[in-house]
RNA sequence: GGGCGGAUGGCGGAAUUGGUAGACGCGCCAGACUUAGGAUCUGGUACCGCAAGGUGUGGGGGUUCGAUUCCCCCUCCGCCCACCA
């Protein structure tokens, strides 16, 4: 069948697309003795339209997905909703359309959107966290995390979005604003439910070191969230009282501790002050109680304290140490209480010159005399060498530490501590458009309402049919709480009454595993298959943008040890390979945005260019992690590439389809096959280091080089036409899937390009007869000389010297020495 | 303040373990074919210089026969975290 002299992507593009779908042609298990490759894009939130982010986030996992099949893979490739959350809700509230009505056509759209990019899922696995089929699951996972004392009800303060009017977890606090809406974030004393992943603090962040093949950026920003730092409680003894205890990392700088600062909410604040103080500590302690976070931690706010009245005592020199209240002093972190060094914290440096507190050095610079207080400029943080601390002076910060906490610990004063940043994931929600958390609160059975979990085989529990208008109002109560029919239940072990919790999880449970449930996408009595968790886990590779590093990716990995100890996966770490891709921004250099008018609508430009540009576009226009801005430029030059292969291969067709040759290669048929393994080689290596740009740019090399040799007129010529132009198709097909299986059916191929074998190149073809060598002297290039491939350095020595350029710069000269790196240059060292 | 990235032509970006800097694309210049070209094809294109030659990977040092690549110091940009004791 003769191609089609002119190239209409968007007729040929969904003839394709049926096609691979009617075949079922990216179903997963298909060679089920080969080995696998678990491809994974992360689940997208279904808005109504599809944005180049997403575009570029399923390409790069597409690339991959193809070039594994051909490369022999069973490969399992599935895509998904996210589906629960607030967009939906808030959409709902403002036109009363129920969420499940909005959710569904947004998936139908967006799917369509995904359809038509030509992106190899396997459909069969699709699946949406707002089905209870799904979420049911979600609930299971509750009770039996609840069974291993992985979650709790607990009654504390809590991120209050004033936007959002739910609880959201710290993770979800940027700045002390909501990451998902900017409004500002209140702190609230209420109950909610919590996991335990600091139970894991410690197994996450060693967990970290084997993921080998994840971007430093994102394990870096987990290692600092998760926050490990190891130090010392120390207890400061104060009369009529209990001890104060403080965290310090700087055990060290003990001696130089000259007053302790406690947050205004810490436990002992009123026990400590005294009668005088007491109007100030109050009205301070007051005012900072209204401060949301934001306020309170500003960048730039002044430190503000006030004197309790009380003291405590030194624990190793009996001193007495003032205690004070400070608006820096964060209650959550450590024990809310710090000891100041003014002479080696800057913030407390700053805090003692304020109120005029004692500074005392207990630290020198290793190269420098002690210093006086009084010429003291700012505070000294650095390790140095301890002065005027007992018998630890003269020892190094690192030794002093240790043999101060050593003394603690002996006396009882102290213990060496280690504290986390990272706290337990809050995941209640006062929302409707989530899963129902599976929990009855009975009178009777239950007096302290601390829960009763809802047993297994009445799971799901199903998010009740709701009157929108009526209960989804926006006002921040939870709207389960408004439908009598769901709430009103009966009590699991007394038969009575009984009230059903009301909150919803956070939809960061649904991409916590979901993975895993594409494994076994409709099973019904568990949450997918052990046998299929041995032969898919874990993912190969995982492509998303890097603003997950410390939300989703971290109760990603918690969740994955935690189905580890459940026993139903086999490894503690979801994903071995992680991609964090790139922002596409707009043409302007800014962040595609409504706000700056330069949002580019991927359905536009398959429209107007096919999918297959489209796709050559963004994996040629740089590395997939880093950032690149939008070029209409560029897109065209995708498109001219894309006519230029049409072109070519459809005009060769008459004279080389189906031709062979069977005798010696030589002349310009060899130099093609050269040509086109040499491709191969470099388009192979490219893709398997993930740089899809500089394989775009190996085939479109071979494209070149196709155009610039004659037309082809010998048998041998047109066979080595032959091989190319199929090995072109074959090297297209990650980038351009449809063009590629356009043309191989053009060329009378019946089977799919996906289904064939991706090139092999030959080693023998990859090597030239001759070989440039660079010839230096003294380091600088001055020849450039051709030596027969397999020449050793005598004959290139031979042929550089004889090169006039090189004798003029050789003469009159001593050689000293001569550097031969073989097949690369030759360096003459003279003198 | 801490952590992690990054800086290469007019632009996006190449350069396996140190070995000919600038692949490939865009843009630009010239030519061919054309009634025409904003289609297509061919050639050119780091900078200075007529040339010989010189200079060049943010800046400054160092190691080396040789550094975009390794080490030290500095500047700027991006992202993340942040009064975390």
């Amino acid at each position: 069948m003769p191609i089609n002299e002119r190239y209409e992507p968007l007729v040929l593009e969904k003839k394709w697309q049926e096609r691979w779908e009617r075949e079922g042609l990216f179903r997963a298990g298909r060679r089920p003795n080969a080995p696998k490759k678990y491809v994974l894009e992360m689940l997208p939130y279904p808005s109504g339209k599809m944005h180049m982010g997403h575009v570029r986030n399923y390409l790069l996992g597409d690339i991959y997905a193809r070039y594994f099949a051909m490369k022999g893979f069973d490969v399992l490739h599935p895509l998904g909703w996210d589906s629960f959350g607030l967009p939906a809700e808030n959409a709902a509230i403002k036109d009363g359309v129920h969420p499940a009505v909005r959710t569904r056509e947004n998936i139908a759209s967006f799917k369509h959107d995904v359809i038509s990019l030509g992106l190899s899922y396997d459909w069969s696995r699709e699946l949406n966290s707002c089905e209870p089929e799904y979420y049911r699951w979600n609930q299971w996972f509750f009770v039996k995390m609840l069974e291993k004392g992985l979650v709790y009800r607990r009654f504390s303060k809590v991120n209050w979005c004033t936007g959002c009017l739910t609880v959201i977890a710290n993770e979800q606090v940027k700045d002390g604003t909501c990451e998902r809406c900017d409004s500002p974030v209140q702190e609230r004393e209420m109950p909610e439910w919590a996991f335990r992943i600091t139970r894991y603090s410690q197994a996450l962040l060693e967990g970290l070191d084997g993921l080998t093949a994840w971007p430093d950026r994102v394990t870096g920003m987990q290692r600092n969230w998760i926050g490990r730092s190891e130090g010392v409680e120390v207890d400061f003894p104060v009369e009529n009282g209990s001890p104060v205890r403080v965290f310090t990392t700087r055990a060290d700088t003990l001696f130089g501790c000259t007053y302790l600062v406690l947050a205004p909410d810490h436990a002992q604040v009123l026990s400590l002050t005294t009668a005088a103080q007491r109007p100030e500590v109050e009205g301070f302690v007051a005012e900072m109680a209204v401060l949301d976070h934001a306020q309170r931690f500003a960048e730039g706010t002044e430190k503000r304290g006030v004197f309790t009245g009380s003291c405590a005592v030194h624990p190793l020199t009996g001193a007495p140490i003032p205690i004070w209240i400070a608006n820096f002093v964060i209650s959550g972190y450590g024990t809310g209480a710090v000891m100041s060094v003014p002479a080696h914290d800057e913030r407390d440096f700053a805090f003692a010159r304020k109120y005029g507190l004692p500074i005392k050095p207990v630290v020198r610079p290793v190269d420098s005399a002690a210093p006086n207080s009084s010429e003291l400029q700012a505070a000294f943080t650095a390790e140095g060498l301890l002065f005027d601390s007992g018998s630890y002076t003269g020892l190094p910060s690192a030794e002093g530490r240790r043999k101060i906490t050593a003394e603690l610990e002996a006396e009882g004063k102290g213990k060496a501590t280690v504290t986390w940043r990272q706290r337990d994931w809050g995941f209640s929600r006062q929302r409707y458009w989530g899963t129902p958390i599976p929990i009855l609160y009975c009178e009777r059975c239950d007096p302290n309402r601390e829960g009763i979990p809802v047993p297994e085989a009445d799971l799901p529990v199903v998010l009740p049919e709701i009157d929108v208008q009526e209960v989804l109002t926006g006002k921040g109560q939870p709207p389960l709480a408004k439908v009598p029919s769901f709430v009103n239940t009966t009590c699991p072990k007394c038969g009575g009454a009984a009230r059903r919790e009301v909150e919803t999880m956070d939809t960061f449970v649904d991409s916590a595993w979901y993975y895993a449930r594409y494994l076994s996408p409709h099973l019904d009595t568990a949450p997918f298959e052990a046998t299929a968790a041995n032969r898919w886990l874990p993912i190969d590779i995982y492509v998303g943008g890097p603003e997950h590093a410390v939300m989703h990716l971290l109760y990603f990995r918690f969740w994955s040890r935690v189905m580890k100890e459940l026993g139903l996966t086999p490894s503690d770490e979801p994903v071995t390979r992680l991609i964090a891709q790139g922002i596409v921004n707009g043409s302007d250099g800014r962040k595609m945005s409504k706000r700056w008018g330069n949002v580019i609508s991927p359905a536009s430009l398959v429209q107007k260019y096919g999918a297959d540009t489209v796709r050559v576009y963004v994996a040629f226009a740089g590395p997939p992690e880093r950032d690149f801005d939008w070029s209409d430029d560029q897109v065209e030059g995708a498109f001219r590439f894309l006519r230029r292969v049409w072109t070519l291969v459809a005009q060769h067709q008459p004279e080389i389809q189906g031709a062979t040759y069977e005798g010696a290669w030589e002349g310009e048929a060899l130099e093609l096959r050269r040509a086109t393994h040499k491709c191969i080689q470099r388009v192979t290596q490219s893709i398997e280091r993930l740089s899809f740009n500089t394989a775009v740019a190996g085939v479109m090399e071979l494209v070149n080089a196709l155009y610039a040799a004659e037309k082809p007129s010998t048998q041998a010529e047109k066979a080595a036409m032959a091989e190319a132009v199929s090995a072109l198709t074959l090297l297209l097909t990650p980038f351009a899937p449809h063009m590629a299986d356009e043309i191989a059916e053009g060329y009378g191929q019946e089977v799919f390009t996906v289904s064939r074998a991706w090139p092999e190149f030959d080693p023998a073809l990859v090597v030239d007869d001759v070989i440039p060598y660079a010839v230096q002297v003294n380091g600088k290039l001055r020849a450039e000389v051709r030596v027969a491939t397999g020449a050793g350095e005598q004959e290139v020595r031979q042929a550089a010297e004889a090169d006039e350029r090189v004798k003029a710069y050789l003469t009159g000269k001593t050689v000293r020495k001569v550097v031969f790196v073989p097949k690369r240059l030759l360096n003459y060292v003279v003198g």
